[in-house]
DNA sequence: AAGCTGTCAACTGTCGACAGCTTCGGACCG
DNA sequence: CGGTCCGAAGCTGTCGACAGTTGACAGCTT
């Protein structure tokens, strides 16, 4: 067993795209406001090369937009896109939650982070509470032991992490943030995937965020008519 | 009406991207070569900085791994990854049949793509076969109309491809190839949502490739009890 | 006054050069 | 003869500078 992970100098690609991001992220640099190689260079101290490399991984990340010999952009999202990210997220969480139910201690991480998220919105943690939302997913995509998959939701987070973060300015409170988590850990507790499917669908598709921009573009919930829980449709499994 | 359409000057990364990435899949840079910045720069006649973006892309891509100060090269698949390719596939192109079904001229577009393969794979044109196999299914994510879906899936579908090209070396005939297309067009035609997605599991699960590379690696198909094809992936968007 | 043209500043796109790291082969020593 | 050290070569990581493009503004023409 190692004790100490190996060192690694981070490359000042690496390191600029995580200041970056974050900055994006944590809404300093705000939605549709340039992002200037230059300017960016001058203040971080570095050329203008390992920024532009970072700034083309952002870009390929979703993070920020770029228009040819006009600089890049952060995005700026629409509800209508909140509906694409969420529809990605729940095929690809759906395929995870497959291979975590066969790890044997994911319901109990799980419900740490449960907890952990619980005490953090009830000492009103706005802050905590959201990093351990995205936690409590990544966790199960990390427990499903998909390598491929955890770098494609990896890479799909940070976009959608953005887009709520720019919707959810209008809507401040997200109280029953942990509560909203608990449907789903209870099916995977009984190892109950059909019903776990089902707890995830609704967890995405009808949490408070999308059903408020729903109501605002005035839009009527995706599909009034299908069936919306088949969630365990076609038992044609080999 | 427009006399002149948009000029735009490619740039060179896009270029260098383009290049490098048909090498990668044209099997011109084998598995676990090298890919050496200062000598491609030299070739192409460009310096090392545009040609680091487009690496940098195609790290991102999954077409080359790079260590650092140790340079890049082509990664090299197994057949396990193949497994991990074919679920996460499962999963997208799941989600995009349910939107493609609402495609009026959908089964339609298909139905060509696979009589011009039958076509190729008749007179033993097997790049074409190769290319249409490809169109088909990007078809299926493009007819959804979903964007964020498009662009995930392309990028997932060169490191695919490649994954595929360098397994299947090993299989040099894949005979049937178009008429493993059919069950999951006819199904579409019947707009029949469970009947495709269990046609698109048998179809990605069950392809040749697979089954002899679970063979040659001796491992039981996965999850021989649960069902597969519920795709999570709800009620489809707008 | 309206529209077009010429000019300008700021930015991106690209380049060549230097520094540091890794690797490989040969010289040296035991 | 084998192992170790060292230096050269080649590579990546980074930098500062130049060229090309873009959008905005001012000025001229009709």
């Amino acid at each position: 067993m190692a004790t100490f992970r190996a060192l690694q100098a981070a490359s000042l690609v690496e390191q600029a795209y995580e200041e970056i991001r974050s900055a994006i992220l944590g809404g300093i640099l705000k939605p549709g406001s340039a992002v200037s190689e230059a300017a960016i260079a001058r203040e971080m101290g570095i050329s203008r090369g390992p920024l532009r490399e970072a700034l083309r991984l952002l870009e390929q990340a979703g993070l920020v937009v770029s228009e040819p010999n006009r600089g890049h952009r952060v995005p700026v999202f629409t509800e209508e896109d909140l509906e694409e990210f969420a529809s990605i997220r729940l095929a690809l969480e759906g395929l995870a939650i497959r291979g975590a139910l066969e790890a044997a201690d994911g319901p109990e991480r799980l419900r740490e982070i449960v907890e952990r998220m619980r005490r953090a919105s009830r000492r009103g943690d706005r802050a905590a509470a959201v990093t351990l939302d995205r936690e409590f997913h990544e966790t199960i995509v990390e427990l499903s032991g998909h390598r491929r998959l955890l770098t494609v939701w990896n890479l799909l987070r940070d976009q959608i992490e953005l887009a709520v973060a720019e919707i959810s300015l209008t809507y401040p409170t997200l109280a029953g943030r942990a509560d909203a988590h608990v449907p789903l850990l209870e099916s995977m507790e009984r190892r109950d995937l059909a019903g776990a499917l089902a707890a995830l669908e609704s967890h995405i598709y009808d949490s408070e965020l999308l059903q408020e921009a729903r109501r605002r573009t005035g839009r009527r919930d995706p599909e009034p008519s299908g069936g919306e829980a088949e969630g365990a449709g076609g038992g044609a499994g080999p």
